[in-house]
RNA sequence: GGCCCCAUCGUCUAGAGGCCUAGGAUACCGCCCUCUCAAGGCGGAGACGGGGAUUCGAAUUCCCCUGGGGCCA
């Protein structure tokens, strides 16, 4: 059996998002516990939202967390390049390869005639389905629309697939009860198990804007492949994809990846997390003194339970136990008081094998907030050790550096209103 | 609209037919420890979305519904 390998696709849009830090760690457990090798891609196949500094800040937090990877544009590697910008010459040779095949035709479909189509579906209450009228399209029709400098799409011929000669071997026949026999792309998921997907409610996909660009699916397919990707462990919203992703392997002559479809992170409203939490890029959490272990602690424990009673674990333990086929599938929400808790677990320890560190996390978060002026000189780097030390194990998060030692720092001490209130405003209050 | 995924305490979850009067953790509430807070100890409250079916027996299997989420446009 080939070694494993997985990959972590970050887009350099922004700063890395939690949910994506979590997917990260879990392609990261999977590789290490097999052996494997990581793969770090980068998909800035958006110029207008990509950017360099982006692209920096997620290997910084990456690395941050504790995450390594064996390949990546920053490392290089033997199945480069490893960012996506630099592969449309491979995407359109992999096009070209389809278009040899005769398993994909030009569209020159315009985007108002395939509103047009769908608007009928929708009237005459059918499911939309692009019709196909391309790849029937006269020669002549053709030639017209080219002089007339239409530039093509390119799509998949979906249709092909009922022919035994494209499908031997890997499309199954089933049969749903009352049914016809149907055609079935059968994914073989390491998480969910088998999810069918019937041939027929495909439609012919683009594979290739007109504009040259490929499609983020057909991209994943040729970059996949290239980088010798043995398993894609992504989240869920990628499931429906799957289907034309597998098509996109066979019809180009390869052997799919195994994939592992993982559940979607999402905040306290059962939503997806995102930016709109305002709290879901990891440095926020780095910047509020949460520990890489202890994040990577507490990443592992959603959707997964290495044992049952238990909640500490080292990540070489993690990394040990990890077992795809146990990880859950329904969405777990994040909740940021456990992480804080267990973010107190790990803290207590730093405190007690390694205070420097600890010191050197509160004095950058006291420059931060501006209690402290700049780097600490070392008369400050030593007052600061002994605001920890009286600190010591009340600090769980950045907060309560503030909560509790901000008066160390202050001329005049912040007073709690509902303090005042029970405690000052006594009768012997003003005598004390 | 079609297709796909998901569903146990507020939250993370254990549970793979009888061990479940549904276990643990977190958060919450008491009590203890204590000059305060934190940590810790002890205790409390708190869940199988609904309906059918299979079975001697279902949180666990199957079907339907409901509710969330996603993909395709």
């Amino acid at each position: 059996m080939s070694s494993v390998r997985t990959r972590i696709p970050p887009s350099p849009t922004g700063y890395l998002h939690v949910g994506n830090a979590w997917a990260a760690f879990f392609n990261w457990l999977f590789a290490r516990r097999h052996g494997g090798r990581v793969v770090l891609r980068i998909e800035d196949t958006d110029p207008t939202r990509s950017s360099p500094e982006y692209e920096r800040a997620i290997y910084e937090d990456l690395r941050w967390l504790g995450m390594d990877w064996d390949e990546g544009p920053d490392v290089g590697g033997p199945y480069g390049p490893y960012r996506q910008s630099e592969r449309t010459e491979l995407y359109r040779e992999a096009a070209e390869a389809l278009l040899r095949a005769g398993a994909a035709y030009p569209c020159y479909c315009t985007p108002e005639e395939i509103e047009q189509e769908r608007q009928r579906a929708l009237a005459e209450r059918r499911p939309y389905r692009y019709s196909g009228r391309c790849r029937t399209r006269p020669e002549q029709e053709i030639r017209a629309l080219r002089a007339a400098g239409v530039r093509p799409a390119l799509r998949l011929d979906v249709g092909r697939f009922h022919d035994p000669a494209w499908s031997s071997g890997w499309l199954e026949r089933r049969r749903e009860e009352g049914g016809p026999e149907r055609l079935y792309v059968v994914v073989h998921d390491l998480i969910r198990g088998e999810v069918a997907f019937a041939l027929d409610e495909l439609d012919d996909f683009i594979v290739v804007r007109s504009d040259g660009t490929a499609l983020y699916n057909f991209a994943n397919v040729v970059d996949d492949h290239d980088m010798r990707i043995t398993h894609v462990l992504r989240a869920v919203e990628h499931l429906s994809n799957t289907p034309r992703q597998v098509l996109l392997y066979r019809a180009l002559g390869w052997e799919p990846p195994q994939f592992a479809h993982l559940p979607v992170l999402v905040g306290p409203d059962r939503r997806k997390l995102s930016k709109r939490h305002g709290d879901a890029a990891l440095r926020e959490y780095r910047d509020e003194l949460f520990l890489p272990e202890a994040l990577r602690n507490f990443f592992a424990l959603m959707a997964w339970y290495p044992e049952d009673g238990r909640e500490i674990f080292s990540t070489e333990e993690l990394v040990r136990r990890f077992d795809l086929s146990q990880v859950g599938r329904a969405s777990p929400v994040f909740d940021r008081q456990k992480l804080v808790w267990m973010n107190g677990e790990y803290m207590r320890r730093a405190l007690r094998e390694d205070p420097e560190r600890v010191v050197e996390l509160v004095a950058g978060y006291l420059v931060r907030h501006g209690l402290l002026p700049g780097p600490p000189t070392s008369d400050q780097r030593v007052y600061v050790r002994r605001v920890v030390e009286v600190l010591g194990e009340r600090i769980k998060e950045g907060s309560d550096v503030l909560r509790y030692g901000d008066f160390f720092f202050l001329d005049l001490p912040r007073y709690d209103p509902q303090a005042v209130e029970a405690y000052l405003r006594g009768e012997q209050a003003a005598a004390v």
